[in-house]
DNA sequence: TCGAAGTGTTAAATATCATAAACGAGTAAA
DNA sequence: TTTACTCGTTTATGATATTTAACACTTCGA
C-alpha cells in the first residue's frame, strides 16, 4: 500500500471525478499503477511470468483478462486483488452535533439518527438507532464493504448474521464483516435503543 | 467416477502454475455467497445476464472467468469485485459479545469497554465509556489518523477538539478528525455513559 | 404414475483470450 | 550514418472461456 500521495491522484481518475458508474476503467487502473512503479510493459510481464502482448492489450481494454491472468499481472508490482478494486476516502468539518440535529434517515417502527449529514467521502458512519417492539430490518440486507458494530443500551435485540443468530441485552454488543448478510429484530416488549458504528458510511 | 485427477489440474494451472499463491477458493466463495443470498445457480444467472453454465463451472473451479464475467456475475448479487476480493483476508469469528465480555481498557474514573479484543487489522473500534463526575482525559491526547465520533447516553459531556469546546448532553454526538488534539471532560454531577467510534483502531 | 418444473452438471460449438513473433518508432553510442 | 538497444503496439495461432442445449436427478401436484 504505497501512500505516495500520487496514487491519491490516480484513484482519482480511475474513478472518473465521481460521475462514473460501476464500471471503471480496468486499463487505466493497470497502466497508470505500472508506470507508477516505473515498470515498462516487458518488464512488468517478466516479473509477472506473462507475455507483453497481454499488458498492452489489457491497458487498451482490447481484452478483458481472466481473474487468474490479473493476479498474475498484479503479482509483478506486486499489489493484490483486494488492493487492486480497492477504494479510498478523504476529510471533513462539522464537530457537534445538538441530539435534535441528529439526521433523522428511519420514520415508522425503526428511527436511525445520524450523526452528520452528508457522509460521502467519510470513513465512519455512527447511528443512534431505536426499534419499536416487533420492529425488523428483513433478512436481505446486504451491506458494501466495510464492518460493523454496534452496543445494546436499552431492550432485548435480536442480531442475525450468516448463520449466527443471538439476542442481546443492554451492555451486549455485535462486530461483524457488514458484507454478511444480516438483519436486527426487536423480540422484546419495550423500546430497543442501539447506537452502532459502520466503516464506511453505508446510505 | 470420471476425472478428479484432471480437475486438480486444471485447478493448479488456473491459479497460477508454478507460484505458490494465496489460493484463495473463487468457486468456493461465489458458491457462498450465492447460497446465502438463497439464489440458484440459475436465477442467479438470469439476474447478472449469463448463462448459468458459467456459474456451474466457475463454482467448480473448472474455469478461471474473465474480469468482465466475474464483475456480471457478482452484479447480480449484487456485490462489487471490490468487497468479493477483500472477502478473504476478512473471516472474522467473533461476532456477538456480553455486556461482561467486552475488554476493560482504563480503571479509574475513566473506564472503556471495548466490543473485540485483538483489533488489529480490523477497521473499526467502538467503546462504551464511562466518566465518574470530574474525570478528565487530558488535553495532549493525539490519536492516529482516522475519525472519531460518539454519542451522549447519559450525563453532561464536555467535549474539547481543537480550538472548540462544547458541553453535550445525552442525545448529542460529535464527529472530528482524529488527527485534532482532543479532550473530554464530565463537567455534571452525575457519571458520564457515552458510545464511540473510532477508525481505525488507536489503542 | 406421470409429467412439469426445479435443481446442478456436462458436451459440443463458438467466441474470446493469451502467446510468440514481428512491426514501427524513439533513443543513444559508435 | 549505422548499430543496437528500448519502448508500446499489432497479428496469427493455439489455448481457454462462454454459450447453447442437452443430461440426470429431485420435488411437487395432478
Amino acid at each position: 500500500m504505497s501512500n505516495d500521495g500520487a496514487t491519491e491522484k490516480i484513484v482519482n481518475k480511475i474513478n472518473g471525478g465521481g460521475v462514473a458508474e460501476d464500471d471503471f476503467d480496468l486499463g487505466q487502473r493497470l497502466r497508470s499503477l505500472r508506470e507508477l512503479h516505473n515498470l515498462s510493459q516487458r518488464e512488468l510481464a517478466k516479473r509477472a511470468g506473462v507475455s507483453n502482448a497481454v499488458i498492452s492489450l489489457i491497458e487498451q481494454n482490447r481484452t478483458s483478462p481472466s481473474v487468474g491472468m490479473l493476479k498474475k499481472v498484479l503479482g509483478g508490482i506486486p499489489m493484490s486483488m483486494n488492493d487492486f478494486f480497492a477504494l479510498d476516502v478523504a476529510p471533513r468539518a462539522e464537530v457537534f452535533f445538538k441530539a435534535d440535529e441528529l439526521t433523522e434517515i428511519g420514520g415508522g417502527k425503526i428511527s436511525f439518527r445520524q450523526v452528520g449529514r452528508d457522509l460521502t467521502g467519510k470513513a465512519l458512519q455512527i447511528l443512534r438507532e431505536r426499534y419499536q417492539p416487533g420492529a425488523d430490518t428483513g433478512d436481505t440486507m446486504l451491506r458494501h464493504e466495510g464492518e460493523e458494530s454496534g452496543i445494546v443500551i436499552r431492550g432485548r435485540f435480536e442480531v442475525t448474521v450468516g448463520e449466527q443468530r443471538r439476542v442481546l441485552g443492554p451492555g451486549d454488543a455485535f462486530y461483524f464483516d457488514s458484507r454478511i448478510p444480516h438483519r436486527f429484530r426487536n423480540v422484546g416488549e419495550e423500546e430497543v435503543e442501539v447506537v452502532t458504528a459502520c466503516t464506511p458510511p453505508s446510505f
